[in-house]
DNA sequence: CGGATTATTGAAAAGCCTCAAGAGTAGTGG
DNA sequence: CCACTACTCTTGAGGCTTTTCAATAATCCG
């Protein structure tokens, strides 16, 4: 059922939320002329509600769709030929989930849905066009690829080089910054739809050792937990273990 | 001496071999028309020898030129408050190192020369317009882009997922590849100038534990070393040992 | 040649993992 | 509404990988 598509709406239709939310965001990574949001709009596209846990795009795969991400969460993930996971990435509403594959012949990694949602399907090949035929909204494109990429860097250095609590540290403040910024509400108290073993395969850590690196954080203060809900009882404190230093997400920029 | 430039070109002089490995290499990425490669040319640019271990790129800095390596290796890198360094990239000759900045006000990481070399440096302002001025070009240049934040995707899971040993091999695999694509008459024979301690910085190891799996991986008669130069005795055993596969380099678009 | 960096090796410790079992939670169907 | 099932979370014990510390040897560079 997930995978049926529930509406369509086209060009000159007045803009949908879906539509509303896409320029929105790119807005944020550029500026746009009312005749770029026009274009933006008639663009034609498919919503799309989505299964947790259900595959999005495909490693190997020749992207066609490039899909926007309007509700729920995603992640981007690899695997190792020994079946061993490593999550790549964490999408929220607001994210373009196939920008990376904008411009390649082939996917290099898998994207799943976190949760049930709905994402935005439009044709690659018009948004190809598009990015050349609208500058300022090719930048936008770019900018947030960009914007992933400097996300990915951090990342690195988060698995390679800290260990356990400054490492799952560094999720939760990353995450907490970037909800909140999409979902004003949202301050320091958020649901965190992950699993422990999903938070495990972000950071390259066992679900086991998560868990108890979780309740050493919740001993010391700095969060509290009630099943999937998240508290950051003391930020300056979370910040300060994580390192963390928001410079890497762009955020005048996104 | 380093940091002076030597050289100094302009438009209507005939090809210089700088810019010629760049449009041989932004060729591959798309097809570039005659009067594409007349407008890269046009390009003012500056020739530059650079020192080992110099900074190219500060992190923070706002990003004004773009440099294109020529000569010589670098690499991307992080840093931790407390000192810890984490290696993101390599870079080899015919890689940008500013691609990362075009369309971000503030670079998010630093390069440094991993060995003595010449960089062309550009202004970004001009590549930014040219970008869009010449589609072909920017659809090259986004490639380039693209590739390289596929390449941090692999080593996330690298980092994240896989031990030592694999994670090593991993390593070695894909210089070689990429040193073999740049450079045709390096077979299984080549020279890697990193460090150990660089080469645990680049995959969140000691210095002290590469050694010992480097000793390993060679009394597995896997690999061969003399100095720096290293010599790949059993490619597939390599290649197996490390679950390397090269779709992440996106071989046929670079 | 001399000084600095890099590589090598050993011993001990730390951090994280594996294995395993039990408790909690959520979703499903009768 | 309850019971059943499948996940997910939690906890302990023990083991393995990797680190830390430290000291010596080799190499590079001016």
């Amino acid at each position: 059922m997930c995978s049926r598509p529930f509406q369509r709406e086209h060009a000159l239709t007045k803009l949908s939320p879906a539509v509303a939310l896409m320029i929105r965001k790119l807005s944020r990574h550029h500026p746009l002329s009312p005749e770029d949001m026009r274009e933006i709009n008639a663009l034609p596209f498919v919503l799309r509600q989505t299964c947790s846990s259900e595959y999005l795009v495909r490693e190997g795969q020749q992207p066609i769709r490039c899909a926007f991400l309007m509700e729920g969460y995603a992640y981007r993930q690899k695997l190792t030929s020994n079946g061993e996971r490593q999550i790549i990435a964490i999408n929220l509403p607001g994210d373009f989930l196939d920008l990376q594959n904008l411009f390649l012949t082939e996917s290099d990694h898998n994207v799943q849905a976190l949760t049930s949602g709905i994402v935005v399907e439009m044709s690659l090949p018009a948004m190809r066009n598009l990015a050349f035929r609208r500058p300022a909204v090719g930048k936008a494109f770019w900018v947030a690829t960009l914007i992933e990429a400097s996300i990915n860097r951090e990342w690195l250095l988060n698995v390679g080089r800290r260990p356990a609590p400054e490492r799952l540290a560094h999720l939760l403040c990353e995450i907490q910054v970037r909800v909140a910024r999409t979902d004003a509400s949202v301050a320091v108290d958020y649901e965190l739809p992950m699993t422990q073993e999903q938070i495990g395969d972000a950071l390259g850590l066992t679900s086991v050792h998560v868990n108890r690196v979780l309740k050493t954080l919740q001993k010391q203060g700095l969060i509290n937990r009630d099943r999937r809900r998240l508290q950051v009882v003391d930020w300056p404190g979370l910040r300060a273990l994580a390192d963390f230093n928001e410079r890497y997400l762009h955020l005048q920029q996104s």
